[in-house]
DNA sequence: GAAATCGTTCAAATTACATCA
DNA sequence: CTTGATGTAATTTGAACGATT
């Protein structure tokens, strides 16, 4: 083992034990398969990290047949016109839902102009996030369902989803936030830590000046027991001195700072 | 088969209303 | 009663994707 191979697993160890390599919560997996959503776990554990770039393929999507097929819904769902224009006659079925739910269409009819907010009541709220636990996307199926279930608009339902979605996927970003501020200082507390070591040893080399006149190359040195004595380093391919223990040839802090997740 | 177009859904950002201290 | 903060429903925008032409 040489002094480097030494150097490098005390480097290792020291940052290993601080946190776990692969915090799930920092792996972005979002199913690939359409249905795979009826088997999440709530959202609120579901790993993501939010940080970065968010692609649209790491979220599930919908059942392409289903979803994704042109849809008699189509002016509802994907309507995103002023407020003025919210009753259309695309559809006959629109007009009758908007009657359902009396609460927003009262308003509309009237010919004000001003948004009406909803407020959801406790029965609706508790029946959407319990959808929502189940799966946090709904297919133009279920959405009409829970509408209907709801007395709601498809529409509401699914801004309802869009927008628990992005609190959850806040909420997520909050906790990561704080994951990498701790690593952050577990990472600091250890370069401390290690920078203070190296000058010790760096001291501990230049008290002793008997070895101080002989090659830096050949100088060996336990790490356990700091005692130097001159040996026949060989040079392997590498490039790194082999032998019971000698001067590290690369920086001891080398693979500490290019394998970063390792502390994480 | 490739390209253009259309319809749909989504995330992200933002707006605006309702409620509460 | 007014006001600012907060929560959240609703809107806007742009990207991605599948279906169709």
């Amino acid at each position: 083992m040489g002094f480097d191979d030494l150097s490098n697993t005390s480097l290792l160890l020291g940052l290993g034990l601080t946190l776990p390599s692969n915090p799930p919560h920092l792996i972005s997996q979002k199913p690939k398969k359409p249905l795979d959503f009826l088997c999440f776990p709530p959202p609120e554990s579901e790993p993501s990290l939010t940080l970065g770039l968010s692609t649209v393929d790491t979220y599930p999507s919908e059942t392409p047949d289903l979803s994704r097929q042109p849809s008699p819904h189509s002016a509802i769902s994907s309507f995103s016109g002023s407020r003025v224009k919210r009753e259309r006659d695309v559809s006959g079925e629109e007009i009758e839902e908007e009657k359902a739910s009396s609460r927003v269409s009262d308003e509309d009819e009237d010919g004000s102009n001003a948004r009406k907010k909803l407020r959801l009541t406790k029965e609706q709220s508790a029946l959407l996030e319990e959808s929502f636990k189940l799966h946090s996307t709904l297919n133009p199926k279920q959405k009409q369902a829970l509408a209907s279930e709801l007395n709601l608009r498809p529409r509401q339902v699914e801004v309802w989803f869009q927008n628990r979605r992005a609190r959850t996927k806040l909420k997520q970003t909050e906790v990561d936030c704080e994951f990498l501020k701790r690593c952050c200082e577990t990472l600091t507390d250890e370069n401390r830590r290690l920078q203070k070591e190296l000058q010790e040893l760096k001291a501990l080399k230049l008290a002793q000046p008997l070895f101080m006149q002989m090659p830096a190359a050949t100088l060996t040195m336990c790490p356990s027991c700091e005692r130097i004595g001159g040996g026949a380093a060989t040079v392997n391919g590498d490039g790194n001195a082999k032998g019971p223990f000698s001067i590290a040839t690369k920086p001891r802090f080398y693979k500490a700072f290019t394998k970063p997740s390792a502390a994480c």
